[in-house]
DNA sequence: TAGGTAGATGCCTTGACAGTTATATAACTG
DNA sequence: CAGTTATATAACTGTCAAGGCATCTACCTA
């Protein structure tokens, strides 16, 4: 019950999140992001390895460069934990998806 | 472009996800939050400071108990921040939601 | 009104964490 | 190999937030 979600404790982090935006449309080397965001390397580093941990983002070397990239199952797990609390807000369509999840389900 | 999300950031805190849990069906007295958490009352006045500020709860007063409750709005602006990201898990069924909602859009 | 209950607030301590600079590691280039 | 580029790690510092205890306030009841 609301266990860990990592997801959600990494992401409280406003620059982490802009990361993450940054990798929406895929991978990209740190570089990148440094240039994106306004902070020291070593900083965007150490945001990286935070993310990494949490699964949220992969790596791949290509020669001195990593390349970072979306990982989306933490996400998933969020999105999971949201839905215990959609019915708040839900629209028509969101009733209308709950109805099939669950007709769904039963098979 | 990923701005506030109080919400996310303010649910960072696994206690304010208890809180939150345990509001889930209705709303409570802070008695019962402090029952239900292994925590002081103090502390969980104080988280319930944090939510209320986020907009995540409302009070309202009976007697000498304040019952607390659910405002869904700020989740809400979490799963629209999510939905930008949910394209990377998506199932059948979500990408039917998708094509509904920019129908809906559409008009 | 005195006492009790429900909750909020103030003050203090402590720990976690983000950011910086400096340095280390690894790979490419001449 | 020497130098350079790309990134990671280390050591240090400052800030901030969570938790505890004590206290204050509001309302209820005898």
């Amino acid at each position: 019950m609301a266990a860990g979600l990592a997801a959600l404790e990494v992401l409280a982090e406003p620059h982490r999140r802009s990361i993450l935006e940054l990798l929406r449309d895929g991978e990209r080397p740190v570089g990148d992001l440094v240039a994106g965001l306004r902070m020291s390397q070593p900083a965007v580093s150490k945001h990286l390895r935070v993310l990494k941990a949490a699964g949220l983002v992969d790596v791949r070397a290509d020669a001195q460069r990593r390349l970072y990239r979306i990982r989306p199952e933490p996400l998933a797990e969020l999105d999971e934990w949201l839905a215990s609390y959609r019915h708040f807000w839900s629209t028509q369509l969101d009733r209308l998806e709950d109805h099939l999840d669950r007709r769904r389900q039963g098979r």
